[in-house]
DNA sequence: CTTTTGGTTGTACAACTGTATAATGAAATT
DNA sequence: AATTTCATTATACAGTTGTACAACCAAAAG
């Protein structure tokens, strides 16, 4: 950040000491185990936070700490260094996008209609989880504009499998003709950016034309949009 | 940056200083003041590289002057500040924009079918400008992942005229039924994002499909997948 | 209760940041 | 040739940066 804002620690600690064992028969004497967890769980959110409105270099490990409302010397103590917390942050967001948009291929025959039902359901699942979690693509655009080792790193372990997973979704749809038989790498990143945009860029959309893309109708409107324009 | 590269300046000065005075009749004692538009120059194009690349906060002063091969002392001279260098460089990118998508109106009634070849045309026209100049995009995708004083500005000044202009081109294709009746805004963002994402993420594409954007058979292959899937 | 463990804090440091100002010297003017 | 102008440079400063480490102290173990 480095702009306003004087710094003000100490935001979480009240409510996360609330609650020293919920469960009465607590299995072992964690307690400690638990605050451990919330303490590291509040650094990652706030470094995808952090990350992904500030990119890497304009983030600061002390504004990070300031947004989990943590002492900043904790990160060092966690994640060793700011590049393993980004790290584990991108390591984060991949996994929960796996685990969220988890393919089910229902067996069994389909009749063409189906399957385009099916294309819809897809990218409506996938357009949900743009809306619902922007930080994810926000944060990786940053780091996509430019070739870095960091880019490198997040290639080789997530983007290169979620970009071939994609290529052959978008295949698929060509086979049934629910697609134009054009490049599938293009194609790729043609519905990856319309289906992003309007939510990684969210804070202009709400200056520009007074609607709120995290809103359930504008969000509906925007993927009933999206769907018409690719699924024909 | 902060990240490695010890710093190099004097990059420019000698290829800048060649030339003294191209033209023997110059009209007037110029030379100095030639000089002086050339390291202005030189100043904005490394800033709009670096800001591009690394966002507001993320790039420096010093950076900026040792990419342009010009004293760090310089960018004050010339524009003050950090924050109005940055204006200066976006009002240098819409102003391009405004200028290479000019806009001229094929006066006299059309076919439909002449009406959808135009908006193909002026389709291709705005890929190959995202195309040609990707920093654009990146510059403004990095300051509107968050709302800002410069966000603001930028979306005073440049981005609400831009944006609406392309809801008026939306809404025109939208009564010949070239585009579906849907949100228009939304469409913006679609079209936009589908437009900008695979010249924006270059640096992501060469790494995950060996491909380059900027090479003219990937970007023709794009824009006829881009043009494939909107128009219709 | 006493001791040990380890999550937390205070503090330090060198490097880098934006900004400011005086010194410099070559081009322009006289 | 002498003088003025002004683009460029050198240098400085306070604030921020990532990283490091010793001191602290509540929870866990004895």
């Amino acid at each position: 950040m480095s702009t306003s804002t004087p710094s003000r620690p100490a935001a979480r600690r009240k409510t996360a000491r609330v609650k020293p064992a919920t469960t009465p028969q607590a299995p072992r004497p964690n307690l400690r185990e638990q605050q451990k967890e919330a303490t590291r769980a509040a650094i990652l959110q706030a470094a995808l936070l952090v990350f992904s409105e500030h990119g890497f270099n304009g983030a600061s490990t002390r504004d990070i700490a300031a947004q989990a409302g943590v002492h900043h010397a904790l990160i060092k103590y966690y994640y060793q260094s700011k590049d393993l917390l980004w790290r584990a942050a991108v390591s984060y967001l991949f996994e929960r996008q796996a685990k969220e948009l988890m393919f089910q291929p229902p067996a069994g025959p389909m009749t063409r209609a189906a399957r385009r039902e099916e294309a819809r359901a897809a990218l409506r699942r996938y357009v949900l989880y743009c809306a619902r979690h922007p930080e994810h693509a926000r944060l990786m655009v940053q780091e996509s504009v430019r070739d870095s080792a960091r880019l490198q790193w997040a290639t080789k372990h997530f983007i290169s499998n979620a970009s071939h997973a994609a290529e052959a979704f978008v295949r698929a749809l060509q086979k049934d003709g629910l697609l134009p038989p054009a490049s599938a790498p293009a194609l790729v990143y043609i519905i990856v950016g319309a289906a992003q945009s309007f939510y990684t860029l969210a804070p202009e959309v709400r200056r520009v034309w007074n609607m709120d893309p995290a809103d359930e109708t504008v969000m509906n409107a925007h993927i009933d949009a999206l769907v018409a324009v690719f699924i024909r």
